[in-house]
Order: structure tokens, then C-alpha cells, then sequence
DNA sequence: AGTCAACTATTGACCCGTCAATTGATTTAA
DNA sequence: TTAAATCAATTGACGGGTCAATAGTTGACT
């Protein structure tokens, strides 16, 4: 249950500075934030959504939401529309150009995915995978 | 080397995810963020130290540590003053104060990881270990 | 109808990080 | 000894996140 103290808070370090050195790096081969193409990804698979579903499935916060949305609207890649039927929804979905661009990206971040899993095994993988699951889970059940 | 897209970038999007679960919940938790805790720990076992050498433990950008800094010290925890000897460099420490409330800190923080590491083996520790270091050392390689 | 509650989106204030420019002190070299 | 380079710390501008308050829309209830 309990351990040295050395090791004890190694893992939740390690996770930080992956995090702090990965986020940046990515930005830089990728071109874009891991946010923003986690929206681009949601509308390319979606077609059209209201923006309040969109930030249900990034799980972000809305004002965010609504910011990178106006941006990557001014940048052409997305387009809004209020939803005619109820007009506080607004309808959110990928324009052609946006639609292209995206390619590219999930190709850049692929490259960047293979790096960082370098050497590593299918097994390996997915064994990491199921720890980060239940850590997951454990973060997720600290009440407070 | 290459494998399924399913499968592709969910441990980058799972370590996301538990850093952005993980940090908000930690700081509710121990009452402190974690950046700010990481300068006060390295400052319990130095006693006195520059800023910048301080800045190169922590990792975080020097700027960020002025400011935290301030705050603490504003807050009666900490204590800088000029290096006599090249005025150049200002000297940190903590105060007794801080020296107190760093016990209670950890404490909480030690609570904290054995939640977030519950059910694991010591085994699967330092298996998960090894592969967090592995990647970090993946992303350090990723030029750019 | 009219009011009230609920819901979406937006905005403002703030925290925390970065980079770039600046300030002040010291060292190096001419 | 003075000029230039270097270094630590600070500051300002910005990106990206949160929360809290607000605006605008809709639905429900009396």
C-alpha cells in the first residue's frame, strides 16, 4: 500500500514533465495545438454539431470552446451558423478548407505518435494504456 | 512499429487527459498547485539557494518563478535577498512559517498519490515507471 | 399573456506558462 | 579605465485554461 517516499511521488512528476515537454514539441511538428485539432478531429468525424456537444466531448471549458472556435472561424477552417430551430444552439462544422488542412495534420501527428512510442511494444502499449486507464479512474474517484 | 489508428494516440490523449484531471484535483486537494509546492520542496532541502538555480530544479520558465516567488514571499513563506557578494543573483529560502506549513503540504500530498495510485503493485510501479521514463526520453529525442 | 426557470453562448477577471525585451550588476577585453 | 559582452532578474505581451456573471432564447406553468 505504502512506499519509500523516493519513489512515491515519481510517477505524478513523470506525468507532469511528459505533459510540460510534450505539449510544446507537438505544437511546433504539428503546427497546431493538441486542443484545436482535438476540435478539428471531433467536426471532421462529425460533419455538424452544436458547439455545447462539442465541449462535452473535448472537455474543455466552453468559454474556450467559443474562443478557438472564433479563431479557427477567422482562419476559414470552421463555420457556425445558429441552429434555425433554437437559436442559443449554434452549429458548428468544417469548411472545405479546413476539411483539407486536417489531413495534413493528422499526418504530422502520427509521425509525432510513432516518436514518442518508439521502441515500444504492441504488449507494451497496451499495457501502459491500461494503467493510464486506471489511474484514470483513480483520479477520477478523488472526491474533492 | 506502426499499428492501428484506434489505438494510435491514446496513450498521448490518456496522458492528457489525467494531467488535465489530475492537476485541478491536486491542488483542491493539498491547497497548493503543484509548480508552486515543487519550489517550496526544493527550497526545504536546500536552505538557501539562487533564483536561477532554483528556476533550472524546477523546470519552469524563470519568469513563472519570479512570480510565484513574490507571491510567497508576500505570503510570509518565503524570504529573498541580494547575494552581498554579486548583487546580481537574490538568495531564496524559507521562512519558518513555510518551513511549518511545507509539512502539512506534503502530507496532503502524500494522501493524494496513494489515492492516485491505488491498486497498484510495486511491480506495476516501477513497470509504469520505466515506461514513463522511456517516453520522456522518446520526446526529448524529438527534434524541433 | 406573462413570469420564471433552464439552457447556450459569450464575456471579463484571473492563474499559470512561454518568449522577448529591459534593467542592473559583473566580468572581460581593449 | 572604459567599452562591450554576459548574466540574473524582472516586466510586458500573449496563449490557453478556469470560474463567475451576463445576455439571449426557449419552455413550462399559473
Amino acid at each position: 500500500m505504502s512506499n519509500r517516499c523516493s519513489d512515491e511521488g515519481k510517477i505524478i512528476y513523470q506525468l507532469n514533465e511528459i505533459f510540460k515537454q510534450m505539449s510544446p514539441k507537438f505544437e511546433r511538428c504539428t503546427g497546431i495545438s493538441q486542443s484545436r485539432l482535438d476540435l478539428l478531429h471531433k467536426l471532421f468525424e462529425v460533419d455538424e454539431t452544436s458547439q455545447s456537444a462539442l465541449q462535452k466531448e473535448v472537455n474543455i471549458d466552453s468559454a474556450a470552446v467559443t474562443r478557438h472556435l472564433k479563431q479557427l472561424e477567422g482562419k476559414g477552417m470552421v463555420a457556425r451558423r445558429k441552429n434555425p430551430n433554437d437559436n442559443r444552439f449554434t452549429f458548428v462544422s468544417l469548411t472545405e478548407e479546413g476539411r483539407e488542412r486536417i489531413v495534413s495534420y493528422r499526418l504530422e501527428k502520427e509521425q509525432f505518435i510513432t516518436k514518442v512510442l518508439k521502441d515500444f511494444s504492441e504488449e507494451e502499449q497496451t499495457s501502459l494504456s491500461n494503467m493510464l486507464t486506471r489511474i484514470q479512474k483513480n483520479v477520477k474517484d478523488i472526491q474533492y
